[in-house]
DNA sequence: GTCAATTCACATGAAAGAGACCACGGTCTAGTG
DNA sequence: CTAGACCGTGGTCTCTTTCATGTGAATTGACGA
């Protein structure tokens, strides 16, 4: 039974393969061409360029909806630019990449700087010295030759909004403090809004250059979508609908390619399980709920127990109760779990942040409303759909014995 | 009926503590020649 | 004599608590028409 059940999965598999080249359909993977970037890659380029001859361009400062292309436009245009450097034999031009948005990697002031010195070639601990030391140390680094430094900052309000604008006070201010060396800076942020709070000598001198990329629409999505899934796909796999309806439901989250190439994938994957030939509408349509769901239940999944028990707590008063819910409610219900799971239970004014990092997650929707003599509160409204409310519901209590 | 004061139930901020992790330098210990 | 084990100190980082302050509309109650 085993064998038979195995030889239907690789039997899926070891057949004709609907994907020609599967990579391509990969976030990570760096297209030789870019369509629809034209402009912004020739900007960029204009701005940087002084960085050819080891000079310091002005500090760039680029803003986009995520999935328009400014990570892929900055590094596409830093590596021609660093190719050429380099063809010409010559070595003063480093380029370090840092995605502060990684968890672990870059989300505070003493890590960005760690994951900039090692990027140099240098070690540095991963804890255990004092911030200053660090700088000096860093410092130390890139004095040692002539050279320009160009730091990108992919993400850069997440890491703002943790750490505060300090330290890109303190790495703008560097420049003047350095004999040899230079930096150059290149902020990549998702919030439009983002400079407007920052510290007005951080946004002067960061902000020599700003570039705004605009979403795609859903025409230029089909154009993307067709190239990349020509090389990713055998011949005639696609059914001709599916890439204007893959267009359009990325072109309806504010144009987001990683989303289309995303769905793309997913769908072709599903298909490929079941042994499908063509892919078709409506691959794409399970693929879409997939993609979601799985990102949900993920979220939840890797959550600390506390804020499972907290959403657990709303999960099931939801239920029950009366919509909408309130945080009093909601803070109740907790410490009722919490006795009878034997946890320790926290107080209301941690809940009060959990409840907000599940909004800021998009689990659940809330609103700060004032009822009058019944006080200022939450209202809590849960966004999982149906499906993915059930198996949420089950993770929880099989993971929280419950 | 109108209007300002009151009041509720939290929201929101700031500061500080606990505990985990880690580097560094000094001291101790056991193995080596 | 020396390499490695071990310890204390001092640093970061995350999660949490404690204390303090803020908030906005329903409610209240005084006032005047």
């Amino acid at each position: 039974m085993m064998g038979s059940a195995l030889d239907k999965i690789f039997d899926s598999y070891s057949g004709e393969s609907i994907f020609k080249n599967k990579r391509v359909l990969q976030i990570s993977h760096t297209p030789v061409t870019i369509s629809h970037r034209d402009q912004q890659i020739e900007a960029v380029a204009s701005i940087l360029a002084p960085a050819l001859k080891g000079e310091r361009a002005s500090n760039l400062f680029v803003y986009g909806k995520t999935g328009t292309g400014k990570t892929l436009c900055v590094q596409f245009v830093t590596n021609e630019i660093l190719k050429r450097v380099q063809d010409s034999g010559k070595d003063f031009l480093k380029v370090i990449y840092i995605n502060c948005k990684l968890k672990k990697v870059a989300d505070t002031e003493y890590r960005i700087l760690a994951e900039i010195i090692s990027a140099l070639g240098e070690r540095v601990p991963a804890t255990g010295l004092p911030t200053d030391a660090v700088y000096s140390r860093f410092i130390e680094i890139i004095e040692r030759k002539k050279q320009l430094v160009l730091v990108i900052l992919d993400e850069i309000d997440q890491a703002v909004k943790k750490i505060s604008d300090g330290f890109l006070y303190t790495l703008t201010r560097l420049n003047s403090e350095l004999k040899n060396a230079q930096i150059n800076l290149v902020g990549i942020s998702n919030s439009l809004t983002f400079m407007d709070d920052l510290d007005p000598r951080v946004r002067s001198s960061l902000g020599e250059e700003e570039l705004v990329f605009p979403p795609y629409n859903a025409l230029q999505l089909q154009d993307i979508l067709r190239e990349r899934s020509g090389e990713a796909f055998a011949e005639n796999v696609l059914d001709n609908d599916v890439i204007p309806k893959c267009s359009a439901l990325a072109a309806r989250e504010h144009g987001d390619a990683r989303r289309a190439l995303d769905l793309l994938r997913v769908a072709g994957e599903l298909a490929e399980r079941e042994g499908s030939k063509k892919l078709t509408l409506e691959f794409l349509d399970k693929a879409n709920q997939k993609i979601e769901r799985d990102k949900m239940l993920d979220i939840i999944q890797n959550e600390p127990k506390q804020h499972q028990l907290v959403l657990y707590s709303i999960l099931s008063l939801h239920d029950s109760e009366k919509n909408p819910l309130f945080t009093g409610a909601v803070y109740n219900k907790y410490q009722e779990l919490c006795q009878t799971c034997k946890f320790e239970s926290l107080t209301q004014r941690r809940v009060s942040d959990i409840i907000a990092e599940f909004d800021m997650l998009g689990l659940i929707n809330v609103d700060v409303i004032s009822r009058g003599r019944q006080g200022r509160t939450r209202e809590i409204k849960l966004m999982l759909p149906e499906p993915i409310k059930t198996r949420a519901r089950e993770m929880l209590t099989e993971g929280l014995m419950i």
